[in-house]
DNA sequence: TAAAAAAGAATGAACATTCATTTTTTATTA
DNA sequence: TAATAAAAAATGAATGTTCATTCTTTTTTA
């Protein structure tokens, strides 16, 4: 147990340095040695946990897509109201976003480019779930605009990545004024409307 | 004449495999060799148009950019009323990320990217001044949130990357009435409610 | 003391960029 | 207009570096 347990560390040492060198340099301008370096740990021992390069970023990947949803439905059962769960969830993950911006950003990061392959996007995609459950109670019960997961995603969650990402670039504060009317313009968009 | 035109074609040539190659392989695995046989050219040619490499993908983001904007103004005058205006620019946008794919989606992969520097950045977001002066407008008028520009981006035209690449991973297909919902969404997010 | 984990140095391939020539264009002269 | 020289553009082949990955040896663990 001593044992895996310090494997572990070391693994997640090399999962840190990986989104750390990721989101300040871009995929193609960090090189194993750095990742190493900053894991306080040989080049070859990378291949001990990971397969390549590649791996490593999918790994990456998908542990950190985990770290997200497991935060976004921690607090969420399914027997909430569906208003006040996607309140609930929404608030989550815009909390996340902001305090786990790291993480976010490394998400961000990897939503449109072909860094990440098929598969590993596939398995990150997975726990998403619940709020899709949610969605459909919504629409069965009148109160969601009947339409594709994709949009009631691309409108009511995805905002909040570009926001964050504007923060960071520094061009704009996310303050709690702007979360209050960024959750509004979200349910707007997804609620019907009478 | 003849010679400006012919640098001007292999300059396109170069931007149109830059975009093709990242696009499909990403920045990180985006030889300049590729480029050159792809533009049918030497690499040593790629340095008489462009610095380096670094400089040929920011020059290439401006240039993409610029194409987007101009797509998106094109028929807009600001004589119209907000409403009317809104929906023009948005549809016209929402058409470039259709037909004009490639394009759209090398912007989708420079957003959250270390990829493009930050004055390459703040040159290629000047030319959607048109767009901010309508909202400020339809704010004045009292048709839309008065909300920072950035909310209103993100809640109206950011969510049309995520449905393009949906689309593109064909996990999604944006049809005529997909668009209409996706239209009213944006619309309800912005808008002022009665 | 045997097995597992880790390390540092080595290897070989890939790549951005430059160099020395060649080809093409433009300007000049007869 | 034809011939030719000067300039510009383009090239393919080097160059030197960077980097992912592996190999051999050492250290740690059981």
């Amino acid at each position: 147990m001593a044992k895996l347990q310090k494997s572990i560390d070391k693994r997640n040492a090399l999962i840190k340095a990986t989104i750390e060198l990721v989101n300040n340099n871009g995929f193609h301008a960090t090189p194993m040695s750095k990742i190493a370096k900053m894991a306080n740990v040989s080049p070859a021992t990378i291949y001990l946990y990971f397969e390549n390069k590649q791996d490593l970023v999918n790994k990456t990947y998908i542990d950190v897509k985990a770290k997200y949803t497991d935060y976004a439905f921690e607090t969420y059962d399914a027997t909430m109201s569906v208003e006040d769960g996607f309140e609930l969830i929404w608030k989550r993950i815009a909390n996340f976003k902001l305090k786990e911006c790291e993480n976010a950003m490394f998400l961000a990061q990897c939503d449109n480019t072909p860094m990440i392959d098929e598969p590993s996007r596939q398995e990150g995609i997975k726990h998403l779930q619940p709020l899709l459950d949610l969605w459909f109670r919504g629409i069965e019960e009148g109160i969601i605009k009947p339409m594709s997961d994709y949009l009631l995603y691309a409108y009511s969650i995805n905002p909040l990545s570009f926001l964050m990402m504007s923060e960071k670039r520094g061009t704009f504060k996310l303050d709690k004024t702007h979360i209050e009317e960024a959750y509004q313009s979200a349910w707007n968009s997804i609620k019907v409307m009478h």
